[in-house]
DNA sequence: ACGGTTAGTCGAAACGCTTCGACAACCCCT
DNA sequence: AGGGGTTGTCGAAGCGTTTCGACTAACCGT
């Protein structure tokens, strides 16, 4: 493994000079840098990450803390973390994942205090998440996926809850339906003050609102068993929907099966849009679920970039960016069944189309 | 950010004292080490990452280098990362995920020879997989979760796909199949030699010929229209099919859409087993999916686990490990529909019972 | 013709740790 | 009593960079 040293006696310079080619922090002139170059080509040289560390005392390493369950990432993740890699390899920087739970919070300070992080994106933040107090006090800069409660002099990125659920209603009441049925993450979920659940209730309160209607909400374990539950639920609570948004990607499958079930066919019978969910799920449904998007790879992206202008200018620039979902419409929403010929809702069951099926 | 010498002065001994206090190299005294663990815990020291690598010539950093496609990553993915970060963080080690595709060789090699990595896991191991050669090149110790082509000389832990499929195919000859399908993932894939493509292919030869039965195999895009046409094509193929084993995950869910299209109930006139599967996902399906569920931690575990002992023992322990998956039985398989009165096969569609729907 | 910049280069001192050689003190055999 | 091991500790020499201060030479305006 070749050294500075050895490349330096090559090309008959200093070691300084050689540093100075490859870091530019001062001015070189052209011959000798084509000495230094020709001989680092030569020798294969490539620096060694630890000692220019040490030196430096910046790792150029940005980790992605991502909490792992066993659910396993979702495409959606999966395209935060791409946008990240590439946005973090584009500017010279490795961007290394870090499986830390929200539970091994000293494993997280150790990782910090070891200076081997220059900074740190957030995924899945919660509303009180102690891994962002363990990064300050360890003097780690970090940008979130998502926010905390209290989001001042933090820098995040997050997606546009409200547009989202706004647009989604918005697309269900323009296709005439008027009995929407809000299907969110688990109560313990919300209780637990998850953003992206907590966001979307009042978003979808609000737009609901907005639009003079009623806003039906059922939480749901996130399982398709708990999507079974949630559409029995919610056809306990309003006979009469025509239309379900659905936040919880494991429960939706169980919602369409248990609609298939109860003969109700898609969109036939009961509109279905799937919320913050990537088209590779959106169409393993038959048919093809309606879906907003999430712009993941972009936020990924957006994240990283805004951490390392603030690693090198060092500026306090509090980067705070909202990116809403894309509508994508597919075969899971149409036209409400009948005309809400009164919006007061029916106590009866109403009569349903077609055979089941699909 | 106190140092050890900070932490020798306060203990009143000298640095590389410390230092054997905390690598264990040397004896140190109870009274002694006793001394400078207080003085560590009073300063709040944490030893640095970057000096330590470099003195040490050892990252204490191992990499998890799997290739990150647009499709995400499966519930069986995330299990071996888990078991991995486990496994590592058991022995003091970091492990980082560094989404290196197979494209960016360059990238890996320069990851490589930077020294900041004191070993590797590969995942998702191609049969002609260029990221061996550039590690073995630059040096860097590595375990592949999978196998390449030539495995000699390598360690690796993979699936036992041959117990896998053997004993996949016996559960569905026991409930009386004799007509059972393998969907397989695509043409191109096994084109490409994929190993779980290829290897379950020709187990899948070798168990139902074992049985006596024929062997009918259609590759599938991983994608549910890419499932339903090879279910189309099995039909085709095969009229009187009474059994589906599919590799293919995101095929999966578009077999069963087609299924339910066809009037075709699960498991009812035909039984399915998804193989190298998650529980998640298999409970996402209405009936739950029978499934070959992946050892996936265990895989991980012990991919890390023979890095480690290579990396600290030295010993080029070539560690070639196979795990099968285990058979869960849920709601997607059954007696077979009729008895087998003839083995050789209709030529018609036989008459299919019960309504469609689930 | 002269001080004042600026461009280009060098040597040496960090950076915070590990590790090697040395050495004192002690213990155990014979 | 003297040699041969252990045990426990220290000082110093790295590890491969970056970075600081210093120096030379060329160039500027006056």
């Amino acid at each position: 493994m070749a050294t500075m040293h050895d490349v330096a006696r090559l090309a008959r310079v200093s070691v300084s000079t050689v540093s100075y080619v490859l870091t530019g922090t001062r001015p070189i002139s052209q011959a000798t840098r084509d000495k230094v170059l020709a001989a680092m080509a030569e020798l294969d040289y490539q620096p060694n990450a630890m000692a220019r560390g040490l030196a430096s005392r910046r790792s150029r390493i940005v980790g992605l803390l991502m909490p792992m369950d066993e659910r396993g990432l979702g495409a959606t993740e999966t395209a935060f973390v791409t946008g990240a890699a590439a946005a973090a390899s584009a500017a010279g920087y490795h961007l290394v994942l870090s499986p830390v739970g929200v539970g091994d919070l000293d494993d997280l300070r150790r990782l910090a205090s070891q200076r081997m992080l220059d900074g740190a994106v957030l995924m899945e933040v919660q509303v009180e998440d102690g891994r962002v107090a363990a990064l300050q006090e360890a003097g780690v800069p970090l940008v979130l996926i998502g926010r905390t409660g209290d989001t001042t002099g933090l820098a995040y990125v997050d997606i546009d809850f409200e547009q989202t659920v706004r647009q989604a209603v918005e697309h269900l009441v323009g296709l005439g339906h008027r009995r929407i049925v809000y299907v969110n993450h688990s109560a313990a979920t919300i209780a637990a003050g998850y953003g992206p659940a907590v966001r979307t209730r009042d978003a979808f309160v609000a737009a609901m609102s907005g639009h003079g209607l009623e806003p039906v909400m059922i939480p749901a374990e996130d399982s398709a068993a708990g999507g079974r539950a949630a559409l029995t639920a919610a056809l306990d609570q309003a006979p009469d929907l025509t239309a379900v948004l659905a936040m919880n990607e494991n429960a939706i499958f169980g919602i369409l099966g248990e609609l298939a079930v109860r003969g109700l066919a898609v969109p036939h019978d009961v509109s279905v849009v799937s919320m913050v969910t990537s088209p590779q799920v959106a169409e393993l449904a038959t048919p093809a679920l309606t879906a907003m998007t999430s712009p993941g790879s972009a936020l990924g992206r957006m994240a990283v970039e805004a951490l390392l202008r603030r690693l090198e200018d060092g500026g306090d620039d509090d980067h705070q960016r909202l990116l809403p979902c894309a509508l994508e419409i597919r075969g899971s929403t149409g036209p409400a069944p009948r005309p809400t010929a009164a919006a007061g809702g029916g106590d009866t069951v109403p009569t349903r189309s077609g055979p089941p099926g699909t």
